[in-house]
DNA sequence: GTCTATACAGGGATAGAC
DNA sequence: GTCTATCCCTGTATAGAC
């Protein structure tokens, strides 16, 4: 049973950790999961689980982060992943992954305080999506794009929409966050707008 | 020391007990709060707050629906306070209560929980709000005041940026909450722009 | 009605043995 | 790396004093 060479047993260990976090979370709410619930799940003592993670507000931090990498957020120039249609897909999976959006949110709260570890995630992932707003609109010739807002206001806008609206999404999960937020695209950066080539639906004021 | 006839002494240490919660957490935040904190604060033992309240969560449940009835957003479609500057008064107010939108958020987030007390509140709270909403649109001959979105939509969404705008402000108190809600309004409810060139830009067209 | 005293179950975290 | 054992703190239920 030779560990694959760069993929010791400790990563696996400790993989597996935050996926049955993340899993609890799911199925019992971030404030009912507690430490040993996770270390009776992955079939360890909860002190062994401190031994991956510095406290539990770590542990459910790395979940966050995790989560990013594999949806590839990051701002590379290049590919502009953040485009509407990628940002929105990204939106309606997240609503899929039962908890993640609960744990994001809770995280957000706490990160209020500077000495919890989300603080440093939630800085800078706010300023890695001002940083991908900004190169995109780059990408478009620096062109305002006819937008009504400076781009650093749209984005905090957008950005806070979509916290906002996960909020609401818990309390009532009826609530349609792609659409709204698609709605909201449509006013804020009119040049985006879905090309929808064989009938336009609406038309606001168009540049 | 008579109490005022329509005031009980159990009325008053409620409130007391409401405040010294409330500057506790503002002073310490809300995760580094407990019963016997706020117990000490009171001078009374910890049991004795259950005496007021339920439990924890209600207690401070209760802090917001005192804000509430101060902060007068009740829908009174007669003097319509949902008006633009109103709006943003709050928000500002809000902004230097210690301790207020750090409390509001996180119970925003335990509200998830159908059996928090606090899931209640921001049920009734939203409908609240859209009810206000819409008695100011008919306030205003039912004409659609040149919004670019439906007015459902426009209401979800200044109430998610309110509250995401909060959970920003929490990790950078730099953020000006009040002046993106504006510069957004001057979007979606173009109506409600103030007549900004020459003149003061305060004077919403009110009533 | 108001409160104290007490007790309990569960939480996260730590120290040190293996 | 993982364990056991332990520590201190939490919310809160209960019984009874005034």
């Amino acid at each position: 049973m030779a560990h694959r060479g760069i993929y010791p047993k400790g990563v696996a260990r400790r993989d597996e950790i935050l996926d049955r976090a993340l899993e609890l979370v799911g199925s019992k709410g971030y404030s009912n999961v507690s430490l040993r619930d996770i270390a009776e799940r992955v079939g360890v003592r909860p002190a062994a689980l401190l031994h991956y993670f510095d406290s539990k507000e770590e542990l459910f931090t790395e979940i966050l982060r995790r989560r990013d990498e594999r949806d590839e957020i990051s701002p590379s120039a290049a590919s502009v992943p953040a485009s509407r249609e990628a940002y929105l897909q990204i939106l309606r999976h997240n609503a899929e992954v039962p908890g993640i959006i609960a744990l994001y949110s809770r995280l957000a709260v706490d990160a209020a305080d500077p000495d919890h570890p989300a603080h440093s995630y939630f800085v800078a992932r706010h300023e890695m999506l001002r940083q991908t707003a900004n190169a995109f609109a780059d990408g478009h010739d620096g062109v305002p794009l006819g937008m009504p807002l400076p781009i650093d206001v749209t984005t905090r806008i957008v950005v806070a929409v979509t916290d906002g609206l996960q909020l609401q999404w818990l309390i009532d999960p009826d609530v349609d966050m792609a659409a709204t937020i698609d709605a909201l695209l449509d006013v804020l950066v009119p040049s985006l707008r879905a090309p929808s080539p064989p009938e336009p639906p609406r038309h606001v004021g168009d540049d």
